[in-house]
RNA sequence: GUGGAUAUAGCGUAGUUGGUUAACGCGUCAGAUUGUGGUUCUGAAGAUCGUCGGUUCGAGUCCGACUAUCCACCCCA
């Protein structure tokens, strides 16, 4: 009986004909950040449990009830990562980076984990970008990291798509103070609250704002505002970051029930909404976390940082019609006929592969008919057909296949004749750099302001 | 952890008020005169109808349980 084996509930195979879509992604993305100026930085897929719960916070959900925790041999116990800024910061840290020339600015794409239900947009496995910066605690670096997030949106096409909202949760000082005058307010609503709302109000009372019950949406409709607590320099701080995001014409809206879930966020806070893609809409989320490094190493180092969900916003993506082909890589199918043939062919292939191009032949013992067929299929640029024919009078033809045009060939001389034939301009067999992506996406984008 | 929906060949679907060999499209493979692609035509392979149990003379079709998946709550990327 076959083993029926299943992938694990939540996680995603991404299949060659996906590949594309997460290509341009990621790479899209990576250009974008280095344009301004990050490197990318990779870090392991596990960490020490602790590192967890001292930044993400021991009192969030992630850490509480989703983390993936294994306990090594000994009494270590390692945790998949529910998120990338943690064990970016602790490698800022481990290998004296903080203490570089600031701003040090760093991207990354990797995997991370959580254990929940899964549902559209939400994955046990999914990927996300992140970038962080250490050592700004301007505004112009909170707008920095915005206007990235913002600038590789835009490149994708998904400008009117996808909406920032801005907010600030304030530094520990005037959130301290803003925490009780929260307390104070939802108190005597206590009993009408949801029970999970009611162990919010001691735990995290800011969590309350977000709650979706009818009720507390209610109550909290009338609680005090963040904004309105904000100390001096807090204010100050978002009011600048409000006026540079205007400058650069991105346009954001003011949302005081952005709290998020990570505890180690301070003063300004974001998210990029996509209303389009399910109940799971917030494809990009980020904001500042000035204690965060000097919680983890007395070193007082401001920072900042976002990340957002491959999947989601390739999902996002694919709901607007964006579409993604396969480039063929097939430069060349030799067709053979008969094993002497297909040895011909074999070592032809070799030859042509070390010669810089992409050379298939026959692997299955099919005849003539399709391998033509196959040729076609997978997209080869040329076909050449070698039999008994062709290895005796060492001469065989090259047909173009989007043509059909047929070129003779010297089988003696084959590699020169072919790079002729097929490589006139003296080379384009390359994969698309970085450069040359960037150039087409922005001249897609053009041309379609155009239309 | 809590709700709701779904479960038929590799993929996407049809299967009327339960009735004999479970249908179609895509894909795969093979042919349509001698060694040649994209169209068309013909044919073939491929399904214990998620699993287990029940009702019935008879169940893909009704009932129950289980499992899985999806969607939503929650949380967040």
């Amino acid at each position: 009986m076959a083993l029926k084996i299943k992938r694990p509930k939540g996680t995603q195979d991404i299949l060659p004909a996906d590949i594309p879509k997460w290509r341009t992604v990621e790479n899209l993305s990576g250009v974008v950040a280095e344009q301004f100026g990050f490197r990318e930085i990779r870090t392991p897929v596990f960490e020490d449990t602790g590192l967890f719960v001292r930044s993400v916070g021991d009192t969030s959900d992630v850490v509480t009830k989703e983390m993936y925790t294994v306990s090594s041999k000994g009494n270590d116990t390692f945790t998949l990562r529910p998120e990338g800024t943690a064990g970016v910061v602790r490698a800022m840290i481990e290998n004296g980076l903080i203490h570089e020339g600031a701003p040090q600015k760093v991207y990354y794409i990797m995997p991370c984990y959580r254990h929940e239900r899964p549902q559209a947009g939400r994955l046990r496995e999914f990927h996300t970008f992140g970038a962080e910066m250490f050592g700004s605690s301007s505004p112009y670096a909170d707008a920095e990291m915005i206007l990235m997030a913002h600038t590789i949106f835009e490149k994708l096409g998904l400008g009117g798509f996808i909406e920032l909202h801005i907010n600030s949760i304030g530094c520990p000082e005037c959130r301290a103070k803003y925490r009780e005058a929260l307390k104070a307010f939802f108190e005597p609503h206590r009993s009408e609250l949801c029970p999970t709302c009611q162990e919010r109000l001691d735990k995290n009372p800011l969590r309350l704002l977000d709650c979706k019950s009818p009720e507390c949406k209610e109550i909290a409709s009338g609680a005090p505002v963040m904004l309105d607590y904000l100390c001096s320099d807090c204010r100050e701080h978002f009011e600048q970051l409000k006026d540079i995001l205007t400058d650069y014409g991105v346009k954001f809206t003011v949302d005081p029930k952005i709290v998020r879930g990570l505890d180690y966020y301070t003063k300004t806070v974001f998210e990029f909404i996509s209303n389009e893609i399910g109940a799971q809409g917030t494809v990009c989320g980020g904001g500042r976390y000035d204690n965060l490094v000097g919680e983890l190493s007395g070193a007082g180092v401001p920072a900042l940082g976002f990340g957002f969900g491959l999947e989601r916003l390739i999902l996002t993506l694919e709901n607007h019609g964006a579409e993604f082909e396969e480039a063929p890589t097939c430069d060349i199918y030799l067709a053979s006929v008969g094993e002497d043939s297909r040895r011909k062919c074999a070592l032809l292939a070799d030859q042509l592969r070390q010669s810089g191009f992409a050379a298939e032949f026959d692997l299955v013992g099919r005849g003539i008919k399709p391998q033509m067929k196959y040729a076609d299929k997978i997209g080869a640029k040329y076909v050449c057909v070698i039999g008994s024919e062709e290895l005796e009078s060492l001469k065989a033809k090259i047909r173009n296949m989007s043509s059909g045009e047929e070129t003779p060939i010297a089988l003696d001389n084959f590699i020169d004749e072919f790079s002729e034939i097929a490589d006139p301009d003296g080379g384009d067999t390359e994969p698309i750099s970085h450069e040359e992506l960037l150039r087409l996406l922005g001249a897609e984008t053009e041309s379609e302001k155009k239309e």
